[in-house]
DNA sequence: ACTTGCTCCTCTAGTCACTAGAGGACGTAG
DNA sequence: CTACGTCCTCTAGTGACTAGAGGAGCAAGT
């Protein structure tokens, strides 16, 4: 309400790039807002609320989908705990799971580049990726 | 040389989709195998171990560039150490590079995610996400 | 010979979350 | 009045596939 600011501004306080928040309006996460007789947007402050709140939440790695959920939450004030507790339980189980792989996959390639570097011919990188019997595992 | 399959059998062999050994083929990540009369592919022995290094390359993370690199030295006998070894040093350093970040927003998420449940219409989910200041980091 | 069912072919378009660029209009400071 | 910065829309590109349409080849059974 204080004042509505032009797309660049709102760019600069949320820390999202111009045309990111266009594509976010695009697809219905951010709301069109009103224009100036120029055609150009203005954001107020709930609209900068929002935006942050998305940055925020793209930081830490959710998917927009998720998100659009939280925002919906987080609009009405009874109980948006159940919901938006239930989505952050589920992206922390993702992020145990990805950083289980990459746990497993650092072992792996660290394994390969353990490599005694004299050796010319028999490069271990090259040998293990190309000999399946040398992988520790082989799960997703 | 023993004796040339069809597309399916390969990919059972290789583990790699049939779409995506065609994909291979497009992007020149893989050479374009003969074909039968019926224009059929038909892939040999070196193309199936180049399919199983491939597999066995993205299994580990590496992307579709590198993969190219490391293939080609593979096919050289002499010197291949050096660049196959920066190259899988490189995607260690990417791997760990992506297990720190993840495990920052662990952290963070599991924060959030310490609801008292009881509490309705405070939800620390929603208060996080929309307070920027509850945020620990802000790195990438 | 014919049909059934599987594998194979090419081609296009879709995924996710943007990013880049073209080509043009507006707004303001000098 | 001109220069420059900001804004507009629209299209296409990214990586690494995946899905689907629409059709042809091939082997086995009737």
């Amino acid at each position: 309400m204080l004042k509505a600011v032009p797309i660049g501004e709102a760019s600069r306080a949320s820390g999202i790039k111009v045309p990111t928040i266009r594509y976010y309006e695009q697809i219905g996460l951010l709301p069109s807002p009103p224009r100036t007789e120029g055609n150009r947007r203005l954001y107020d402050g709930a609209d900068l609320k929002r935006l942050r709140f998305i940055r925020h939440a793209r930081e830490l790695g959710f998917e927009i989908e998720p998100i659009r959920e939280l925002l919906a939450l987080a609009g009405e004030p009874d109980r948006p705990c159940e919901g938006a507790d239930r989505i952050a339980r589920a992206h922390l189980a993702d992020i145990d799971h990805k950083i289980a792989r990459l746990t497993a996959l650092r072992l792996e390639v660290a394994r390969m580049t353990e490599c005694t570097h004299d050796s010319v011919s028999d490069c271990r990188v090259i040998e293990v990726l190309g000999d399946h019997g040398e992988c520790l595992a082989d799960k997703h």
